[in-house]
DNA sequence: TCATTCATGTAAGCCGTTACATGATTGT
DNA sequence: ACAATCATGTAACGGCTTACATGAATGA
């Protein structure tokens, strides 16, 4: 099973669903460098696939639609022994609107929704060892983790790159750390 | 704009959604009392609603379902100066299939999604002033969700209660401190 | 020879949300 | 007088996922 986290509603009131403001805000970050779709996706899953990891399918319906928007220009540009691609680049409106969005004031706090909290909270109606099996391989999982998002932080560390991209991955490296420490300490108490 | 966590596929090999799941583990932990869609909807609220929030709609829907696949039981009870009810309760098949999903092997990890973390990874292309400033509502907001959760905590302390909820509990009030801690962190360094 | 990369999409379906519908009773 | 509680649902729609479809080039 999988969870994972989408949004409703538009972000801002720019009229926009998150996945094409997250699009935008990565047009936006490549500067005047054109991207395909293809591109993009494999930007999103090296480095913030943490935080918001699209499909393709989201992602190339979400050009399309940014670029009906007036937000991108689309170019397509032939290729001999690829298949043909599409290239995209904000426009000046599309700048705007990644700005407006990422200045929108309205903050709320993601939801602590866990699928195996979830499982866990029930975890009274089945039997002991079994939740203390799932806890260790949420730990060990979270610890891993923890390990992979600290290797990435070491590569990424200021004032080399991006202070904002760095401190997001110190969120998660928090998020993390936080999972194994209390899942160590839920052992503790387990195991008594 | 709102984040929420959902769940595809089905959890073990139970052939439920995630949802069915959550209900059945409700009426489990109900023991053998009955319970109402109503019932369901306000134990999960107050319970449950950090980890997770269903709307009414897909509480009846899961409940109709649960029904039709003989895992628990329907009662209609007319009432004089209320609407009439539908009470539920867990077959003896419904019960096994609870404990069947909840020491179901396969923990996964769930992603760090985060809306408001994924605006901050693009905070370089924004006014950082701005950013600062939402980075303060964050923290503010997880701050008070802190102390709810610690409030809430307060009064269910074990052995008083049981023990695998007072934990869950634990790792929401972990996680939110996670949050305060890193945002108080990351103030110090953009405001250098 | 077989998997991976490049490159873009369509179709179907699940899970979830809000809005709408109904209507008596109880508490402020 | 007004809001909340009790109680259950239908309808419409949004956003995301996986499976399917195509097909050459490159490297192990």
């Amino acid at each position: 099973m999988t969870v994972r986290t989408i949004a409703t509603r538009q972000p801002s009131q720019t009229g926009l669903t998150l996945t094409e403001c997250a699009v935008l805000g990565m047009l936006g970050h490549l500067g005047p460098d054109e991207a395909s779709g293809y591109d993009l996706k494999k930007f999103a899953d090296a480095s913030l696939g943490y935080l918001w990891a699209p499909s393709k399918t989201q992602l190339y319906a979400a050009l399309a639609q940014l670029v009906q928007a007036g937000l991108a220009t689309r170019r397509e540009v032939p290729q001999r022994h690829r298949p043909d691609k599409q290239l995209y680049r904000l426009t000046e409106r599309g700048g705007e609107i990644v700005r407006e969005w990422l200045e929108g004031r309205e903050v709320e706090a993601d939801p602590d929704r866990s699928t195996f909290m979830l499982k866990f909270f029930f975890g009274r109606q089945a039997g002991r060892d079994s939740l203390v099996a799932q806890l260790e391989a949420f730990r060990d999982l979270y610890a891993e983790r923890l390990s992979a998002y600290e290797e990435k932080a070491a590569g990424e560390a200021p004032p080399t790159r991006d202070e904002f991209t760095y401190l997001a991955l110190r969120y998660g490296i928090a998020r993390a750390r936080a999972a194994v420490d209390w899942a160590d300490g839920a052992l503790r108490e387990l195991e008594r």
